[in-house]
DNA sequence: GACAACATACCGACTGGTTGGTATGGTGTT
DNA sequence: AACACCATACCAACCAGTCGGTATGTTGTC
């Protein structure tokens, strides 16, 4: 994805870092993540690194934000919005996340998800730029599910209601598990199999199949 | 939990060692965590840590190894499995999964789920002895839940039966990813969350709800 | 049961490579 | 010429792993 060989451009070493990060952080783990692993990655002088970022945790703090809004756009500019059927929206937005997953683990499980569990104890800046990651992108999905759960009780689907904050953070949970689970299998099967469960879990929830989600 | 102040006796290190590593590795991780750390936490010298152990990598397959027999001993004596109903005993291994949790994260987190993120890259070896891990305990779920399914599918409560075993890994799924926000959030409530939409999930694949298991 | 011979368990100072971070110098743009 | 941007050389701290040595059993022999 990241440069790699070719140097980048004038002015460029900032985000030449941060794509290099997302890249390393996720395979590796980081703590086994050097900066000087970063700047060859990068194609980027140790220099340049601590021209923009005072220190290796300054950069994990500025990857994970960084991670948030490159998939914050990328999902903001998905197709699953479309739907008129908010609940369309939701399992939509199951799809989309599935058509994501290729190649091998590191390209396509989340930084701020493996960077938790390594800075809980030895960084509170860094959990907490991922928690507000994670968080943060739950709560994209809330509106959509809330009024899905409301339609249904409308509609005599469902009797009883469930928490549309809880329902978006446990879209997550599956998620950063499923990640979990792949990267020890080394196969993206899991995650197939991880978002399939959670699918038919909202259906259950909703009260209603998701078949008629165009693919 | 591990000594910590005082010396563990003779031909004692060695358990101290692999219980000061699922402590500490839970809390910051396994390349964050040096030897020192390790040999201090357990109030064992450096010698006695390479006298057992040929490298930190040997270790951390070996932690892997020692969590599996001490939770896989944990689990395979709990009550869940008193239950006459195996879907009982589906909801009582959730129960007790809830009771587990208290205190700190790293307290009640999944030292092989945190071990995998980091291992992924840098260590085949390690990663290797967390998938047995995650999927071995997974294994010991199947057959409850097959069996729970199949009296489903006679009982006429589900008329579509899911894979047993894809359903056991999606258990582990949801609480590693449940682990995952808990760190982030370090906050023990998201697991009880998770566990409950989990629940909720399987009542409804298994076409029953799960009051009638004895609290 | 005493004693040699050996094996296992452990200690802690030391080392050589690594790593995060710094100091300084160079280059292009305005 | 001033400034942002970046490269190279370098440093001090750290860390996995080593090594010589001690202490505590264990085993066999008489």
């Amino acid at each position: 994805m990241s440069a790699g060989v070719a140097r980048p451009g004038h002015g460029q070493a900032r985000v030449a870092l941060l794509d290099a990060a997302v890249d390393v952080i996720r395979g590796q783990g980081l703590h086994a993540t050097t900066v000087d692993d970063l700047c060859a990655a990068a194609g980027v002088s140790k220099g340049a690194f601590f021209h923009h970022f005072a220190s290796k945790e300054e950069l994990a703090v500025a990857a994970a934000d960084h991670w948030s809004q490159t998939t914050g756009a990328l999902f903001a500019a998905a197709p699953y919005h479309d739907h008129q059927d908010p609940a369309n929206r939701v399992f939509g937005y199951l799809e989309y996340r599935a058509a994501l997953i290729s190649g091998p683990p590191a390209e396509y499980t989340c930084l701020v998800g493996t960077m938790t569990q390594e800075a809980f104890d030895t960084s509170p800046a860094v959990r907490d730029a991922c928690a507000a990651s994670i968080f943060g992108h739950a709560e994209t999905l809330e509106a959509d599910l809330a009024a899905a759960l409301t339609d249904a009780l409308a509609n005599g689907a469902i009797t009883e209601e469930v928490d549309a904050a809880s329902l978006a953070r446990h879209t997550q949970t599956v998620l950063q598990g499923a990640f979990v689970l792949s990267k020890a299998a080394n196969d993206p099967a899991v995650v197939f199999e991880a978002i399939g469960h959670l699918r038919r879990y909202f259906e259950c929830v909703l009260g209603r199949t998701s078949s008629e989600v165009g693919r």
